[in-house]
DNA sequence: AGCTTTTATTTGATTATTCTAAAAATAAAG
DNA sequence: CTTTATTTTTAGAATAATCAAATAAAAGCT
C-alpha cells in the first residue's frame, strides 16, 4: 500500500495519544489530556478524533475512549522513531545540549523521507537510546523497553543510575544540569521521608539532597546489580 | 526585532519570487510565473501577494510587478542558505545522489532554528556550494554572486553551468531552446577546435554537441566546483 | 486607434484547523 | 436515585490556503 502522508497536525495527535496512553496506562486517554498535552482545546480534540476515526488510525465512539488502531500506533512509533534519532544527531554530532534538543526534534520529525532515516541511523551508528535514555524504535517499528523504574518507586538503600527523564519540559533539564544529574549518573536512595513522600539521594562524591516526591516521580532509573 | 515567523507558504512564495528575479531580471517576475513555480493558481498567487504586501515583504499594487523588500529579500536568502546547507549535509554526510536531495532539502529547509543553522554550517565545516554549484548564503545573509565566465574562454574538461546569455535576440534565444539549453543546463567542454574556435560541448545525458565560436562568445556560464 | 489575446484579479466556494459559548452526556456526591 | 459537577460534544464562526469561473486590465496586432 501507498504510504500515507498526513499533516503534522495528524501526526502530533498521534503522538500524544500514543504517549498519553504509554505513560498512563490505568486512566484513559481522554479528550481533555490529549488537549492539554498539545495546547488545544477539549472541542478541537474531538474533531480531530473523528478524522482519525474514518482514517482509521485511532477507533473512536463519542463519549467513549480513545485506542490506536495497529497503524495509528505503528505511525506513532516511526514518529517517535524519527523524533529520537534526530534527538541523538542534534545532541552527539551538533553538540546541542540534552535540553536544546526537545523542540527542533519535535520539528524535524515531520519531515517525510524513510530514506532519510535510514542514512540518518546509519550515520549515527544505529543507536539503541536517545540522549535522555529512551529507547529508538527500530525501522520496522519494534519498541524494546529498558528495566526501567520511576525513582519514587526504589527501596532504600539501592544503587541506582539514572536512564532518563518522564518530564522532557526545559525548566526540569534546566533544573537537572544544575544539579549535575544526567543520563548515567549514579545515585543511591539514602531515606525515604514518609511525611511528604521526598526522598533523600546520595551521589559519587557522597553529597546528599532531598529532592520532592514530584522530582522523584519524574525520574527513570534502574538498579544498579 | 522580533525573529518573524512564516508559514512554510509563506516562505515558499519568498523563495519563488526570489529565485524568479534573479533568474530573469529581464522579466517582470508575474503572477502567472509565480503560480507555475509553485504549482498553484494565478489567483492563489494573488491572494498571497496581498498577504505579503501586508507583512512588508513585496511590494506590490494589483496589476504591476512583484518586487521583495529588503526584509522580503533577507529571508529569502537565509532560507536558500538553509536549503543549500541541507543540500550539502544530505550529500556529503548522508551520501545521498545530488539528485536526490533537492526534495528533502525543500522540507528540511522550513526548520525554524537559528542555532541549528549555524551548528549544521560549523559541523559541515563552512561549505562554499552546495552539491550542484551553487553558492550558499552567509548567515548575515550576504550572497557571493558565482563567478560568470564567456563560455568561449572556458579550458577543456570543465564542468559548468548555463548561467545567462549575452546575445538576447529572439533569433538566438530560440535557437537555444531547440537545443533545450536555459538557464542552469549542465554542459562540460568536451574539446576545443582550434581550426575554426568552435567547441564540441556534452550534456548529462552525453549527447554532444558542436556549437560555434559565436555561438559560445554569448553563452554566459559558472565552473562547477 | 480598435479588436483580440494574454494575463491578472475578483467572486464564491471548499478543506483543514482552530476557537468560544452553549448544550448534552456522563460521572460523582450525597 | 436525584442533584451537582465534570467532561465532552455540538453549533457557529474565524483564519489560512486553495480552486474554478467570471471579469477586468494590459499587451499585441493590424
Amino acid at each position: 500500500m501507498a504510504p500515507v502522508i498526513l499533516s503534522f497536525t495528524e501526526e502530533n495527535y498521534l503522538k500524544a495519544i500514543y504517549t498519553l496512553s504509554e505513560k498512563d496506562k490505568t486512566f484513559d486517554t481522554s479528550t481533555n489530556r490529549i488537549a492539554e498535552k498539545i495546547n488545544t482545546k477539549p472541542s478541537t480534540v474531538t474533531d480531530m478524533l473523528r478524522k482519525l476515526t474514518v482514517k482509521k488510525l485511532v477507533t473512536y465512539e463519542k463519549y467513549k475512549k480513545v485506542q490506536l488502531t495497529k497503524t495509528g500506533e505503528q505511525m506513532a512509533i516511526l514518529i517517535i522513531r524519527k523524533h529520537r534519532l534526530w534527538e541523538v544527531f542534534l545532541h552527539g554530532t551538533l553538540k546541542f545540549g540534552w535540553d536544546e534538543v526537545h523542540d527542533i526534534a519535535e520539528q524535524l520529525e515531520h519531515i517525510h523521507s524513510e530514506q532519510l532515516i535510514l542514512r540518518l541511523e546509519n550515520f549515527l551508528k544505529y543507536p539503541k537510546y536517545d540522549p535522555h535514555g529512551d529507547p529508538i524504535p527500530s525501522a520496522n517499528g519494534k519498541l524494546v523497553q529498558k528495566q526501567r523504574s520511576v525513582l519514587s518507586e526504589i527501596d532504600r538503600g539501592k544503587s541506582l543510575q539514572v536512564v532518563g527523564v518522564r518530564d522532557t519540559s526545559a525548566v526540569f533539564l534546566q533544573y537537572l544540569k544544575q544539579l549535575k544529574i544526567a543520563i548515567g549518573t549514579k545515585i543511591k536512595v539514602v531515606e525515604k521521608i514518609a511525611y511528604d513522600g521526598s526522598l533523600i539521594i546520595s551521589f559519587k562524591d557522597n553529597n546528599q539532597l532531598n529532592v520532592s516526591r514530584k522530582f522523584s516521580e519524574n525520574i527513570l532509573v534502574s538498579v544498579i546489580s
